[in-house]
RNA sequence: GGCUGGGUAGCUCAGAUGGUGAGAGCGCACGACUCAUAAUCGUGAGGUCGAGGGUUCGAUCCCCUCCCCAGCUACCA
């Protein structure tokens, strides 16, 4: 059985969770469900970041030590994954012992071959690095962030040239090295658009990077201090991305989550970390890359974009209580493209809701299994379904699969559409076929299983199919279908024989609300 | 400023190595049907394919200029 172990970016713990986090938990949980069901040994690992210097400013402000701090968002996010059917197989945080004692390891890693090395090519090295300082932001500015010589966001505060001696990463040695990495692995980094991107940026030349900071102390400290003494706390780059690799040296992951991971989904803001710093952490410790990385797009509301800490306008509760949540997965994932970015709206998540899920889905649904109950007593006929709607069935069927681990991997949405497209084309089989009127003539007895047979068979598929974005309405659909145990157990590489099932029907699956929602 | 990708029906988008009548879904209008969640099916609506110029027998798709939008342009994560 292939693995799969795919990853998503670990969420800072400085607030609660929002759209743009469920987009991505939810894709993601999406793309590992499907798998799933395509045979393979899928590992989902999903996590908390939760070391940095805002992390402990916030807890302080709260007047909350650091770790209780981020047990609570910890336990917050937990409580919203579950929420909303996202179904992990392992939650890693940077707090965990097992995290800390893994990334000094991996630094070591890095260490241990720079003793082989002559000391102007070694990956850490001492330096100086000189910044200018804003008080307010308590961190360094960069010049695209400088207005007029003041900090943009603190623009009455004084930028104040500060000195900091810090273990350096050689990350210019690697350019060369990541552009061998692109040219020989195109789809390391996808889609195209994000790797365009990070291209040029290795056209430009890379420039080395802090690995230690001595301005805060929550974190993993640095495992060698520096020549004067000083220990010093591992910077972000090195405690964050590691995670992917640290997950290993947890208590029962050795082999689930054994390196390198198949897939990194993140969003596209992080990709330069995923693409480029990554690697050369890797390339340096002697580990082989992941597979891919994935880079998301964003989901706006009203124009505002979302991002991990930008506010939050829209409650994850208001969405998921508007139509239940697997609705909301089925907007999200079917609205928003996986390689470009989406808005939310309510007016939009209505139209989709009524449109394909209550009129085109849910009705085929009810109407399908009424009429089995009605002409066959709710045992759908063991006839082979019509060739030819299945022919076209099965081009719709590839087109999903091709989306999923082929050439489209990881697009959720044209799952959906292919989906969407068997359902369609049911509902104008049962138009062109009329079995009502078929059922008036006991001749055509034979036809009339053809067709209920055919019904059944379709709406199975859109069952399976669709189980990996609704895991709960898609078991409700497949169990009125009359089919056996999980739906999240159903193959999707194999043919679903559905003669002799017996249907029940029950009440609307995706029901209409009574009173129209109020608008945004 | 530089670089990249875009601007196609009311909305979200697909598409053509340049050539008979530019497509899908949704929404809308009209018609059909009754198994079904007043659902479904059919038909239609006529969008200067961002603006201007050029190449060509012919461009929305090629070239040039311009306008607009998005992203990237490296140590908050």
């Amino acid at each position: 059985m292939p693995r799969f172990f795919l990853t998503t970016a670990i969420d800072y713990a400085n607030g609660e969770p929002h759209l743009g986090h469920a987009l991505e938990k939810i894709g993601a949980d999406a793309i590992a469900r499907l798998h799933r069901q395509l045979g393979y040994d899928v590992h989902l690992l999903i996590g908390m970041d939760e070391h940095g210097q805002k992390v402990a400013q916030t807890a302080e402000a709260q007047g909350v030590p650091p770790q209780q701090f981020v047990d609570n968002i910890a336990a917050i996010f937990q409580a919203m994954w579950a929420r909303l059917g996202v179904r992990y197989d392992q939650f890693i945080r940077t707090t965990s012992p097992e995290h800390k004692a893994a990334v000094a390891r991996l630094i070591e890693q890095i260490f241990a071959a720079d003793a082989s090395l002559p000391e102007n090519q070694r990956n850490f090295y001492e330096r100086s690095y000189t910044g200018l300082y804003c008080v307010g932001c308590e961190s360094f500015k960069q010049p695209a962030d400088i207005v007029d010589g003041k900090c943009a966001t603190h623009p009455t505060r004084t930028l104040e040239e500060v000195t900091e001696h810090n273990w350096f990463f050689r990350l210019s040695a690697y350019t060369q090295r990541l552009k061998q990495l692109f040219a020989d692995n195109p789809s390391f980094l996808e889609p195209e658009s994000r790797r365009n991107e990070i291209l040029q940026l290795l056209e430009q030349g890379l420039d080395d990077i802090s690995a230690s900071r001595s301005r805060f102390d929550w974190g993993v400290p640095f495992p060698r201090p520096l020549s004067n003494g000083d220990v010093q706390t591992t910077y972000v780059w090195f405690d964050a991305l590691p995670n992917y690799w640290t997950a290993r040296f947890f208590p029962g992951y050795a082999d689930k989550a054994a390196w390198p991971a198949n897939l990194h989904v993140i969003g596209k803001d992080i990709t330069r970390f995923h693409t480029v710093i990554w690697p050369a952490m890797l390339m340096a410790a002697g580990e082989p890359l992941p597979g891919q990385v994935w880079a998301h797009g964003f989901i706006s509301l009203g124009g505002e974009r979302f991002s991990k800490s930008a506010g939050v306008k829209l409650t994850l509760d208001e969405a998921i209580e508007r139509y239940g949540v697997d609705a909301f997965r089925y907007y999200l994932l079917r609205d928003v493209p996986y390689d470009g970015d989406g808005s939310f709206s309510w007016e939009r998540f209505e139209e989709v809701y009524n449109s394909d899920l209550a009129n085109t889905l849910g009705n085929l649904g009810s109407r399908s299994v009424a009429m089995i109950e009605k002409y066959r007593a709710g045992v759908v006929p063991a006839a082979a379904p019509e060739a030819e709607l299945f022919a076209a069935h099965r081009v719709s069927l590839a087109q999903a699969r091709a989306a999923v681990d082929g050439e489209r991997r990881h697009r959720p949405n044209e799952v959906i559409g292919a989906l969407m497209d068997v359902a369609r084309r049911t509902n104008e089989y049962i138009q062109r076929t009329q079995p009502w009127v078929l059922a008036k003539d006991p001749a055509n007895a034979a036809q009339l299983d053809v067709v209920l047979a055919t019904l059944a068979s379709s709406l199975a598929h859109c069952a399976a199919w669709l189980a990996p974005v609704m895991p709960d309405k898609m078991q409700v659909l497949w169990t009125q279908l009359g089919g056996s145990g999980d739906v999240a157990h159903a193959r999707l590489d194999k043919p679903i024989d559905v003669g002799g099932w017996h249907v029940s029907k029950g009440s609307p699956l995706f029901p209409k609300p009574e009173t129209p929602p109020a608008a945004t």
